[in-house]
DNA sequence: CCAAAATGCAAGTGTTCACTTGCATTTATT
DNA sequence: AATAAATGCAAGTGAACACTTGCATTTTGG
């Protein structure tokens, strides 16, 4: 990836944090990389191909695989932190804020399998140790599947109007949701 | 309301949902509407103007208010259920397709309050039930505020992800998804 | 039936946008 | 130093878009 190309990405991708991908403007990015307007269309065929492109960078795409939740101690509440955490630390706000950028119409069909491809990826990894720790009989014979959609649910819903909203909705630290969230989902709030 | 005016509302928000803001343009909403495109700037002073006008109405703009969960009974396991079945009435995939629209960040100043107003809405009513539950030492002595937000999450996200993804990605239906979810909850997963 | 209001129709305005072209200049490679 | 590749610059193109105007026609209400 030439330093063009990349100033390019770089340019694209701010603007459509603050004003979506159609607010982007071939002249708005130019001008935000510092080059020429006609220089972004010897780079890239059209404007679409930016943001694929710059998906495609690790810097744009929470580098979620099955090894992000891979540090299991087979302890549930540690464990379970640990896909919460994990998964809150590559999904930052800015990705979030981003990714909704990323679902204009005119993109969205090349953008959602990669976008989509995050909870996926933190549902399957979850399910599985679910259903080990059941067979293990460390936790109760539960539904796997329900389990970690909740999981996932609770995960993705916090990290999303967390983003949206910020502290007007929540008025509450990540750590706390993340503990809280878990002593619940392990213990119960029944007496 | 007259009858016109409705026509423009009702094309804006299946083209939102299809295409989004940008890509609804006046020529299309007229066209769908059955209408000429000049009547729509004698009803509307802008194209902006027909979204907030559609977003009061009540088609438009689910109908959460403190009443929504005021069929308590104070079980916790059927009362949690209410909460989180009555929000995903009222919140159906259609309308969150339809948010996702109307954070076109061109009109998102105007709509986002009405946007948020939904989940601060399901919190604040949770939370109160949850301390008044607290109170009559029905649960645990458990963190009201955090707990609140996790059941939030779980139904936010769950709406969410499903009407992004559909079965792609849940394997779910809401009943099981609801059920499970409060089990946990309620109950824990440890044994 | 009549007047007023609503709508249709057709044409147009000015702007913005993605994208192009031809040529000059800079930068990198050998 | 010579050559090739990358970039700047300036101007432009054609299409699409929100929004307007003037006038004819239809609909509505008293």
């Amino acid at each position: 990836m030439d330093k063009t190309s990349k100033k390019i990405i770089d340019a694209m991708m701010e603007i459509i944090l603050e004003r979506g991908y159609t607010g982007a403007t071939t002249k708005d990015i130019a001008e935000r990389a510092g080059i020429n307007e006609c220089t972004i269309f010897r780079k890239f065929k059209e404007k679409k191909e930016i943001v694929i492109a710059g998906m495609e960078l690790p810097q744009y795409h929470p580098n979620i695989t099955a090894e992000t939740f891979a540090d299991i101690k087979w302890d549930i509440e540690s464990d379970l932190k640990m896909f919460m955490e994990n998964y809150m630390k590559e999904v930052t706000p800015q990705f979030v804020r981003l990714s909704i950028g990323l679902r204009s119409p005119q993109i969205y069909q090349q953008t959602a399998p990669l976008i989509m491809d995050i909870p996926q990826t933190f549902l399957h990894a979850l399910t599985d140790y679910l259903c080990e720790m059941k067979n293990k009989g460390k936790i109760r014979d539960i539904d796997c599947d329900a389990v970690a959609s909740t999981v996932l649910s609770a995960t993705f819903g916090f990290t999303f109007l967390s983003a949206s909203f910020g502290n007007d909705l929540f008025d509450l630290e990540r750590v706390k949701y993340i503990d809280s969230t878990v002593k619940s989902i392990i213990g119960g709030i029944a007496l």
